[in-house]
Parts: C-alpha cells; structure tokens; sequence
RNA sequence: CAGGGUGUAGCUCAGCUUGGUAGAGCACCUGCUUUGGGAGCAGGAUGUCGCAGGUUCGAAUCCUGUCACCCUGACCA
C-alpha cells in the first residue's frame, strides 16, 4: 500500500472508547532548533522556547505557536477544561472582537487605557480587541438570564487575549496577545449553597488542581483586590526565583500575599517623644533621592520621614479632600491599596504642577505642610513613622531645604489631637522580615513568582454597570453577583520552562510534555532499526503515550543535544548496542546518566513507571 | 512613556574610527568519507547592510530623519 492510498472510508459515527497516542516523526513536522540563543532573548523560558523551536517571535509580545509548543498549550487547555468542568463550568467562545460601547458601559475603556487594542472598522465603528470577556459576557448574559433559577452559572473560554502592554517582555511570560483562560461565574447572593463564595472556593481548589497537574511548584497567595471586596482575590505563583512578582510569606501560619497586598503584624507607636534636639534646617541643594539627603544629613533613610502628596482619583468621592498626605518611614514605599482603606477613597499620585500650585515643595515635602490647605487636607502616618524616642529628618516645605530633629508631638501638637485631620494606618508595602501579620513573633519572608491564575470575586461592578438583573423568588429584583478566574495558559508554559530547565534544555512534567517519549533512532535507513521503532511506538501509543520518532539522517550528537533541548520526559534511543542485547536505551530527561538498557517487553512498563513517578 | 542599547546571510557576530567590488563561524544545497553527544574534505548557494533622504566621483561606513526590536522602571494572565 501506497503512503497515498485511497481515502479510508469512515463510518459517520464511532464513539471513541480508548485514548491512542500520536506518532509523529520529526522529519514531517518542524522543529526549528537553534544552535544559539537568538540576541534578543535574554531570560531562561524565551531562549530555550526559542532555541528548542517552540515559538518565533512575530512582532514585539506577538509570537508564532509551533507544533511543539502547541501540543504542550493544548494539553495543559485540556487539564484546565477537566477542572473547570469538574466545578460546573460549561465551555463557550467569545470573539476576541468587539464593539467599543460595551467598555465604555462599565469605564473599562477609560480603565485600561492605551493598554486596550482599539481599532475602527470600515463604517467607522470603535471597535477593541478583548483583554478579557466581563462585559462581552455581561452583555450576552443580561439578555439570556432572567430568573434566579438559572443561577449559578459558570461559563468559561480558552482564547487569545489582546493587551497593548507598555512593555511586552520575556517572550511568552508577558505578551500584547497571549492565550488565556477566562471563567465567570454568577449567583444570586455571596453566601450560602449557590453563593459566590461557594465557587469561589471550589475555584480556589480547581485551580490548585490545575498547576499541580501541571506539575508546577506553586504558591496561592492574598492579592490586591481592588476597590471591590476584602480579602476576595488571589493569585497563583509558580515558584521561580526569575518571576518578576514578589510575595512575602509567613513561615510558622503559613500566611502568603503578594507585597502589595501584604499586611503586617502590629506595631507600635506613638508621637511622643523625648529628644530635645531642636528643630534644625539644612541645605540640601541637589540631593537625588533619599539616600542621598540621609548621607548629607549623617543618618540613614530609616531615620527620615517620607511624605508623599496623593490626590483623590478622579470622580471619586473624597468628602472634600483635596490632598492626601502619605508619610511613611524613609526606606519605606507607600501602598496605594492600603492608603486607600485607610482615607474610604481611591487615591492617585497628585499631579505635580497643581500639587506646587498649592504650596507644596514637591521633593521637600513633610507633614506639616498639610496644614497649608486647612481643612481640605489628611495627613495618613505610617507606625513605623511614629516611633517614639526617635528623632526624624525630613523636608523643610522649601525646595532644596530639609530639617533634622523632627518630633511629631512638639511639632504638631494641635494637629496630632485632631483625628479626621492626622490618622495613623499601615499604608506602606511590607518588606522582608517584616512581623507577620498572622503569628506573633514570625517574620516574613520573601519569594518570587511568576503570577500565572488570578481568580477574583467580582460582585456587581459590571452586573450594574451593564444592568444585569434577576428576580428572586420574592419578586425582588438583584444585580447579579459575579466572579471572574482567569489563567495564563501560554504564560503557564512558559513559567514550566522558566521553573524546570537545566543547562541542556527544557525537562517537562510528564502531563503537559509535547510528548511523552522521544525515539532516538540512531540508523533511520536501517530497516531492522526502523522496524523497532514501528513496533515499540505503535505499542506505547496504544497504551496513550504520544511518541515522537527522531528519524532524521543527522549525527547522533545532534539528535542527542536536540532530544536534550526540547526536553521530552523520556528518551529511547535505539541503536546496533542495545538492540544486539535485546533492548533499546531508555534515560529520563530528568535523570542526568546516560540511561540504560532496557530489554523490549519492558519498555512500556518502564516508561509508565518513570512517567507516573 | 522616560532612560539605555541593538539593527549587516536562517543563527551568533566582524567590518564602520580613517568612505573605494559585503565577510567569518555555524546552519543550508551537492558529492565523497564518517556514524553513540552539535564530524571531515571538496564544491555551491545565500544579503535592498532596517527604511528614507542628504553629503560624495563613490556610503554598510559620514550627516539628518524615521521605523523596528531588546533591556531597566509604574501595570497585569
């Protein structure tokens, strides 16, 4: 029979009732390996993604999905469908494109920003690409839920997503279009059998099903939650100490939240102080940063105060607020997030020219000169920024001036006692060795990740916006309550290499491999050889293993480095040596030997074992 | 967006200072030899030197502009 035999005659149906693994031969695909790491590529997953013919790059975060790399992406989509299924979810497609209006519904077009894609079709219609699907969703749901006995729902895609990221960087971990996975579910009432908090919870679970069966070692952690709901988001981090987010972990709760979101054990605090040294101004003219000034002063940045002029975000409610003011200890960073809890609004950097307008000496700012716009300003005091005993340097309200010999209670004696005016509240970001907030007398610790799931307790930020409504059972008409959880899928593949890798190449986790077994044949014109290579990936493909044939007239090194680089958990190589002995050679990518010789009837049972390990 | 860097063959890069027929290694094609960790020999093919202007008898090289890509920062799956 020919390879272009006559068209196999298919039944219409037939049920598939056993998983079969694919065979695929390395010289009918393409597998463009480099023997160097393109320039461009500077961080372990990009080079190796690159190098190992994964990806190529199309535009800067706009990337080509090679067939290796596709059979990883669709097997990791897979175990995420298992998981979204086993909670309720239903799987649906959303296009990637749509009108503009229903982003401008919920603010979101305002939100995003330059980051949305935005485009104008023929008849001059605003139309964007989408970053994820709340109000495409929103908008198909509204019409199609109209009773609370619909609810809960969960709907979810696994689709390419668009974002015009600033900077688009580290290949595959942050791209302007990256696929992703987008769940949403919606309910009635937050608690009880239905609630939000319900799947909430079993999303939490799918997900750490998710990255487990993934294979990755990962973290779940707090995260900022936006101005909607306390402690309602977290995030999951693969593990990696290449991974740009910094999260911060109790060891003895085992409390984890991301450093934005980190809360810290208490502190304490007072304005008191005893030091008589007298308030004492000092030239610092061109000091660059704190550090700076702290040395020209003779202290160090933990010795000064750092204020900060915030104003209250646009269209928010401030209760006649004009400014925040943020004073935190001088090696210490403001936290928007926290700054917000503690003021009851949302909070943006002040503009710098109105801020001078106003009198305040942007870079020499200290906490007396809220008293400048009396009874329109709030001064928000970090603990650590109330020490007693302790002795502050800070800004003189005057440019290239400072002060040292601070103190709070000599100083602002009349300001301290008025409370709506001076407020002390955690607003800085915790650091490293910070006391946990969780177990007394535990210090955090820090870690990297690279955040790759996000699952995220709405409520009815977009049900609103967008007038999604219910009746209940009383007749009463509801917003609906929503959840949103997403997953970076190709970010997730990527996190793999960037977590398993060595000097060689890629080592996957056997369940998202391209393949599960890598034939070397070292003689692909030997007919014997080639024969061994039919029979032994017929066999495993039948036991649902997918195989990928190496059968290229190349040398035996370059196979060798190529199986090494693309990584597959198991290497076969089949040879004169082993064969004469009855055998063929199986190494672990994982195992750094060179493998040994396994004889034919147990290289199954050799390969299900080493990949179940 | 601000700061820094790079654009020359599929990949890594040299050539540019001081203008004069566009190069190397690897990869690719043909042949021979070789065949268990990126082989050897011989022959061959490969470029609008990112793009557009300008200066010049002559521009990869000098000048101006522009585009793309990468890295460092605030956001995010």
């Amino acid at each position: 029979m020919t390879e272009h035999a006559t068209a196999v005659a298919h039944a219409p149906f037939s049920p598939v009732t056993v998983h079969v693994g694919d065979v695929d031969r390395w010289s009918k695909t393409i597998i463009p390996t480099l023997r160097d790491a393109p320039a461009e590529a500077t961080t372990p997953s990009h080079q190796l993604l690159l190098r190992a013919g994964y990806i190529r790059q199309v535009a800067a975060g706009v990337y080509d999905y090679l067939p290796l790399a596709w059979r990883s992406l669709r097997k990791i989509s897979q175990i995420i469908r298992e998981e979204m299924n086993a909670v309720g979810g239903s799987e649906m497609l959303m296009p990637a494109m749509a009108p503009r209006e229903i982003f401008d519904q919920t603010g979101r077009a305002e939100d995003y920003g330059d980051d949305l894609f935005q485009l104008t079709d023929r008849h001059g219609r605003a139309t964007v690409l989408g970053p994820t699907h709340e109000e495409v969703i929103t908008d198909f749901l509204r019409h199609a839920v109209t009773s609370y006995r619909q609810l809960p729902l969960i709907l979810y895609q696994i689709q390419s997503k668009f974002r015009d990221e600033v900077r688009p960087r580290a290949g595959l971990l942050r791209g302007r279009e990256f696929i992703m996975k987008d769940a949403y579910s919606f309910h009635l009432a937050v608690e009880g059998k239905g609630g939000l908090d319900e799947t909430y919870d079993a999303m939490f679970r799918a997900y750490s099903n998710v990255f487990a069966r993934c294979g990755l070692d990962f973290t779940a952690v707090e995260a900022e939650a936006g101005p909607i709901g306390g402690s309602a988001s977290h995030e999951f981090m693969v593990n990696c100490e290449t991974g740009e987010d910094t999260i911060l972990r109790c060891p003895v709760s085992g409390y984890a939240a991301n450093v934005e979101k980190c809360e810290i054990g208490a502190r304490a605090w007072s304005f008191e102080g005893n030091a008589d040294a007298p308030l004492t101004k000092v030239n610092t003219p061109n000091m660059p940063g704190i550090e700076g000034v702290a040395a020209h002063l003779g202290v160090t940045a933990a010795d000064m105060l750092k204020t900060v002029v915030l104003e209250p975000a646009p269209g928010v409610e401030s209760g006649g607020i004009d400014w925040v003011l943020a004073v935190v200890r001088g090696d210490h960073e403001v936290n928007e997030g926290k700054l917000r809890d503690a003021v009851g609004f949302k909070v943006v950097l002040a503009d710098e020219k109105r801020a001078r307008a106003a009198g305040f000496a942007i870079g020499y700012v200290s906490p007396l000169s809220g008293a400048l716009t009396a009874g329109k300003s709030v001064v928000v005091v970090d603990p650590d920024a109330a020490q007693g005993n302790t002795v502050w340097a800070t800004g003189a309200d005057v440019p290239d001036h400072h002060v040292t010999g601070f103190n709070w209670s000599r100083e602002m004696a009349a300001a301290l006692a008025d409370s709506s005016y001076v407020k002390v509240a955690e607003i800085r970001n915790a650091m490293v060795g910070d006391p946990s907030p969780r177990e007394s007398g535990a210090v955090l610790v820090e870690q990297r990740g690279i955040e790759t799931g996000h699952i995220f307790k709405l409520g009815c930020k977009y049900s609103d916006a967008m007038g999604f409504h219910v009746m209940d059972e009383t007749q009463k008409r509801h917003s609906v309550i929503m959840g949103c959880y997403g997953i970076g899928v190709s970010r997730t593949m990527a996190a793999c290499v960037e977590m398993s890798h060595d000097d060689s190449g890629m080592i996957w986790p056997a369940s998202i491999a391209p393949y599960h077994v890598h034939i070397v044949l070292m003689k692909p014109n030997d007919a014997e050889h080639a024969a061994v290579a039919e029979q032994l990936s017929a066999q495993l493909s039948t036991a649902g293993l997918d195989v990928l044939i190496d059968d290229r007239k190349e040398r035996p090194g370059v196979k060798f480095k190529d199986a090494d680089l693309i990584g597959m958990p198991i290497r076969l190589t089949i040879g004169a040596k082993a064969l004469e002995a009855g055998g063929v050679e199986c190494k672990a990518r994982s195992d750094p030997g060179k493998g040994e010789m396994v004889p034919m009837d147990q290289v199954l049972e050799r390969c299900l074992s080493t990949l179940t390990t």
